[in-house]
DNA sequence: GTCTATATTGGGATAGAC
DNA sequence: GTCTATCCCAATATAGAC
């Protein structure tokens, strides 16, 4: 039984983290908790049974959002193949990732964001802190994989770090602009996917004179 | 005389703009006003005699950011020189714009995250959206010059609409991580500035099997 | 024009019933 | 676990002196 209480319980954060993901994206960090609670069907007492304060919320969602992704796109950096296959790969299944769960993806955004805040308590700055490692380390997949790109002749002879910067910061910015439309197949997402990697991966320019 | 009192007035104007900016890119849009007084040198009193509300002075920061920027970058989209080479100086224009203007980026950029808040009074929705009228406006810029660009062959054969889109946000995505550091000359801007327009512009992928 | 009060309230957080 | 009731402060906005 008491197996059941914890899947339970998980549930109901789970479902907090939802809404409270969704609400961010809609109205920033300065949504009221009272809205979280509404379109959650529940009052202020269950979040806050459930999580110490706001920002906890925030944080939860951070981290959510973070493993989600990484544990998507860790897998497919690490396979065989050449630098290129790979970050085509990776970069595929990050758009993807972020059209499929676009609310904890803003929350990330809004977390990077805050992160040079300077209006944090220790408490919270702390926190931040560790969830940014996540991000670095997320990034430094991406980094490793261009760095393989550039050594074995698949990709150009870019400065590795700022490469990989650039594209993360590019596909992330799919956010600003994206929304689910009504009737649209996995298929035509991917489609969608496939198109945005192939223009921030393969660029604009025509290939003369490069 | 009335002059000088204008010109006074506005000079007032202009650093409440400038103190608002930079507080709204390390704080949101949660910022106390009194911290923006702070930061101008003086108290609230100062701030409501030249704007209404909080949000009229993030409205006035994002305007005031998306014409400066507009007035740098239009002339270039209607020079002669193909698409590749007007959409690269038009790119590079921006970012350089970026660089030096970062915390009206960051406004702008909360204003379109802000579009799709739904809980904004009908005056500061019509507001708003007039922004973003001229948001759109700057878009069309770059995605008149993309299509020139497939017209005459000097970039790739892409979806205009979805590049100039992506482009832009690419572009935009560079205050994510950018922040002037001790000693940056002009110069070093210019630098960075390329090399990022030729990471977007010019893609990771190496040529072959295109 | 700019400042010093001060009014007002939204909303985060807590206590305690059920 | 979830709700109701309430505390309480931060922060927007205003009134009025100078």
């Amino acid at each position: 039984m008491a197996v059941t209480e914890g899947a339970e319980a998980d549930d109901a954060k789970r479902r907090i983290l939802d809404a409270a993901a969704e609400a961010f994206m809609e109205q920033g960090f300065g949504v009221a908790i009272d809205d979280i609670a509404d379109s959650v069907g529940a009052t202020k007492g269950l979040i806050y049974y459930h999580f110490r304060s706001k920002f906890d919320i925030f944080l939860a969602a951070y981290e959510h959002g973070m493993r989600t992704v990484r544990d998507q796109v860790e897998p497919l950096a690490n396979t065989t193949g050449t630098g290129r296959e790979r970050l085509v790969s990776m970069s595929t299944q990050h758009v993807l990732n972020l059209m499929t769960n676009l609310a904890y993806h803003h929350v990330v955004h809004l977390g990077v964001r805050e992160q040079s805040s300077t209006a944090l308590k220790p408490r919270q700055r702390k926190a931040l802190d560790a969830l940014n490692v996540l991000r670095a380390e997320y990034e430094d997949l991406f980094l490793r994989v261009v760095q393989d790109g550039v050594e074995d002749g698949t990709l150009r002879p870019v400065r590795a770090k700022l490469a990989a910067r650039t594209l993360l910061c590019s596909l992330n910015a799919v956010d600003m602009w994206f929304h689910r439309i009504e009737g649209q197949s996995p298929d035509d997402l991917r489609q969608l996917a496939d198109d945005i990697v192939d223009i921030v991966l393969g660029g604009l320019l025509a290939d003369p004179a490069r």
